[in-house]
Formats: C-alpha cells, sequence, structure tokens
DNA sequence: GCCTGATTGTTGGGTAGTCAAACAATCGAT
DNA sequence: ATCGATTGTTTGACTACCCAACAATCAGGC
C-alpha cells in the first residue's frame, strides 16, 4: 500500500500552529466530536441534538407556541416551521389551534411522542455520559462552568 | 405595547427540563453563543472561524495540500474546495502545482495573506480571551481540558 | 363599532457547510 | 504498459440558518 510517511507537510500530522490556544478551537472540535457521537450512538440515528431538544422543551413547557420555542433556541421563527412539520410528520408533536388566540399553535407531545422522548432520553443521557467518560465529577462541573461563562459572554455579542 | 407576561408558558422564560443536566447541551449553546461573538467582534466580520483555521494550518504548514488540509479538519476533501476558491479569490492564499507530483496543489498564503492573518490572529486572539473572561486561568485550563477530553472520545465515535 | 399596530405562523429566496458519487489527470508499483 | 490508488473537482443532495414578505388574527385607541 503506497503510505506516505509525512514527506513535506503533506500528509502525517499537521502542525495546528497557534490554534490549541484558543479556546473557540478546542470548542469547535469538541463540538464536532460530540455531533459525530451523538449520530452514530443515540437512538439508531432517529434523532438529532436539535430535534431532541426540542421534545423535551415541549414535554417540559406543554402548550407552548411555535415563537417561544423559537425564541428559547435563539433562532428565528420561520426556522421552527420545518422542524415542528418533520416531528408532526412523524406523529410525534401535535399542533393544534389555540381557542383564545387562533394565531398561535399549542405544541404538544403526542403518547407516541412521550414513548419514544422516554427511550430516547435513555439514549442521550448514555451517550453524554460516554462522551464526559475520564472527566471527574469536579472535572465535569468546571466544564460546565466554562461552558455557561462563554454563554453568557456570547449573548450580548457586541462588545465595542 | 402589547407585551404578554408569561401566561401559558407562551412567554416569559421557558423551562428547559433536563437539557442542563447533559454536557452536550451547554456544548452547544457555549459553541453557537462564541459563533455570534466571533462574526460580530471579530476583523468587521472579514473572516469566520472556519476560514480562520485554515488559513494558520496553511502558515504553519507551507506548500500543505488541500487533502491534508481536508484531513486535519475532518472533512471531506471536496470540501476543502470552495474555500480554498474563496480564500484564494480573495488574494489571501495561493494555489500552485506540486512539480514532483501534479496531481496536488501546494497551498501557500500570499504576501497580502500574512499581512491579512496577522491582523485577524489579533482579532481573534482578543475575542478568545473576552469569551473566557470572568475564568481564571485555572478554570480555563479545566475547560480545554474537558473539551479535549471530549473531542478524544468522539473521535472513535462508534461504542457499541 | 372601526382602524391601526403588533404578533403568529408560513412561504420563498438566499447563504453556508457538509457529504457521497462520479470523473479526468496523474502517480506508483508491478 | 497496465492496474490500482490518489488528488482535485463537479454535481446533486441535505441540513440549518437568516431575512423579507404575507394573510390571519388580536389588542387598544378613538
Amino acid at each position: 500500500m503506497a503510505k506516505k510517511i509525512n514527506e513535506n507537510g503533506t500528509n502525517g500530522s499537521v502542525d495546528p500552529g497557534m490554534l490549541p490556544e484558543l479556546v473557540g478551537f478546542h470548542l469547535r472540535r469538541a463540538q464536532s466530536a460530540m455531533f459525530q457521537h451523538f449520530a452514530s450512538n443515540v437512538a439508531d440515528g432517529e434523532i438529532s441534538p436539535g430535534h431532541f431538544g426540542v421534545l423535551v422543551l415541549i414535554e417540559t413547557n406543554p402548550a407552548m407556541s411555535q415563537s417561544a420555542l423559537a425564541k428559547a433556541l435563539n433562532v428565528d421563527r420561520s426556522s421552527i416551521v420545518p422542524v415542528i412539520n418533520a416531528l408532526e410528520g412523524r406523529g410525534l408533536v401535535s399542533r393544534t389551534k389555540k381557542p383564545d388566540d387562533r394565531r398561535t399553535h399549542e405544541l404538544n407531545l403526542t403518547a407516541k411522542g412521550r414513548t419514544k422522548l422516554k427511550a430516547f432520553k435513555k439514549s442521550v443521557i448514555r451517550h453524554d455520559s460516554e462522551i464526559t467518560s475520564g472527566l471527574t465529577r469536579t472535572e465535569k462541573a468546571a466544564l460546565i462552568k466554562g461552558l455557561s461563562r462563554i454563554t453568557d459572554r456570547g449573548i450580548n455579542a457586541r462588545t465595542r
């Protein structure tokens, strides 16, 4: 097999330069790794991180509207439409007109949605502990603290 | 102004349920916040995190190939093409045929690319320290360690 | 009541990032 | 000289997001 072993910087290992000094670099890589691990280990690929989050939010906040969901996820409300379309199409979520305000749709889990979500949760929790295995409880707490800090600093983006 | 204050779970604050128990949830949010902060604070929006990473890799590994770049970034080599097209189109990167292997392209920074990258780096480093401000040196190290751990665990995705 | 302004969900168009499959050019090894 | 592998590229598809516009609906002022 024609295996080249690092001749002119072409193959073998690549020097990442100053990137490892940036938290953002590590964040991007971890996010990507997490995504891949999720895709190949959670519920046979039946659910994505985003859709899972939506199901949990609807379960925890019954009858919430699409706009409220969009605000909670920090996305435009038009981005919610295809998501709910998909989940409704799979019979996991119901979209019903609110009686006293016929503009808004009440989102709820169907019976099937509740059942499925229960299984998804189990799978996701397992995935999440696998991905953080090797970290002590303290280290995991520190990680979450750091991530929360970044989230806070990033929310009000404009610095100057 | 018609401002509703949290009536039926519609507006106001939404209960995230069990999501905060998941490291993946915090990771997703932090990544999103980081991205927004980058977009609105780095180099007047002239550069994206991805393109910045590519410039640094090319600078640190002169004459590297597109395939090597793809491998380093863990993406398909076809995904690299439009990136280099853009950077070459902006005059930051040069793409030249390698003399002894005319299949591969050697990637290098142009003089303009080097100058620009110097400025980008300054801006990115500032952005990165802003986003992690409030974390002690120790906390930041713990954060990076946790993220690295996740990256390692995620690389070999399949668990079972 | 009636009008005006705001809100909700939706559609349509546009951007960015990714993959997989196919292809020509080229190389390496036999 | 031929065969298999590699490189870059194109094409088509998919996901995820945004913004601008729109109809339906509501809420408040008058």
